[in-house]
DNA sequence: GTAATTCCTCTAGCGACTAGAGGTTCAAGG
DNA sequence: CCTTGAACCTCTAGTCGCTAGAGGAATTAC
């Protein structure tokens, strides 16, 4: 048996985090010692290893509640659910990459002579010169 | 002078926002009506868009009054705001491309055969085969 | 003059935690 | 057995950037 500690340190989830997923019904204490502790089993242990890795790898907490509670012999819904992620991380790269772009550009307009408000105010500030779509 | 509605058809910004913008201390109302509507003149209106743009551009809204709070003529500190934020979407970038990665690795793990567990959920679960660091 | 629309303030909620107060239990050393 | 100190407990409130809704007042168009 487990302390939430030792699950913490296993896991690097910290502790209040546990607790929280606790409340919001991701995990849940085997057991309570005398003294109202939260005591885990190694499946406990593993189960949050498993929340741990599925966030960073960016799934919400909603996405990684309906994987915990899948038919782990249903392969369409697993990779659904995986192929949505995935087509979620590569909309977020494009946004990126446009802003980065768009970024680079404000940059380039600032030539940073001293004489004159500076252009990456005034290219902030123009929607105009902006070559995506707001 | 433009009402709250006309601020935002104007700048795309919704009304609550914009007076969630001013509870934050990021905009005023230049005056308001016998009863007591907001009434902005064109400079509250570019200070939107210049705010709304900026937004986009994925700055905080710390940054951005940072930003607004700026003697136009110091470049310096307008640079060094905009190549902060450039170096942070590209750290961005950086993670989401490794989680594309590894997604796409741990959905290679499934071969789709319905007689077993399906390889994405121990994918999920087990760190050791994670390439990349926690 | 009336009806439709817009506006007002205020409070509470979202996701995924984090921080802190104030108190209790556990494990180890003497 | 007893004390100490670390770890634990619950509870509330705060973070960011909004969004939603209640309940009512002002404005605008006809």
């Amino acid at each position: 048996m487990f302390s939430i500690g030792d699950l913490s340190r296993h896991t690097g989830v910290k502790v209040p985090t546990i607790r929280y997923y606790e409340q919001v019904g991701l995990i849940e204490a085997d057991e309570r010692t005398e003294g109202n502790q939260r005591r885990y089993s190694r499946a406990g242990l593993e189960r949050l290893g498993f929340i741990r890795h599925a966030r960073d790898l960016g799934l919400s907490l909603d996405a990684i509640r309906a994987l915990v509670a899948l038919d782990p012999a249903d392969h369409a819904t697993t990779h659904a659910i995986a192929r949505e992620h995935l087509a979620d991380i590569r909309d977020r790269m494009g946004r990126l990459a446009r802003l980065e772009a768009e970024l680079k550009r404000i940059m380039a307009a600032c030539d940073g002579s001293h004489d004159h408000e500076c252009n990456i105010l005034e290219a902030f500030a123009d929607h105009g010169q902006c070559a995506h779509e707001h």
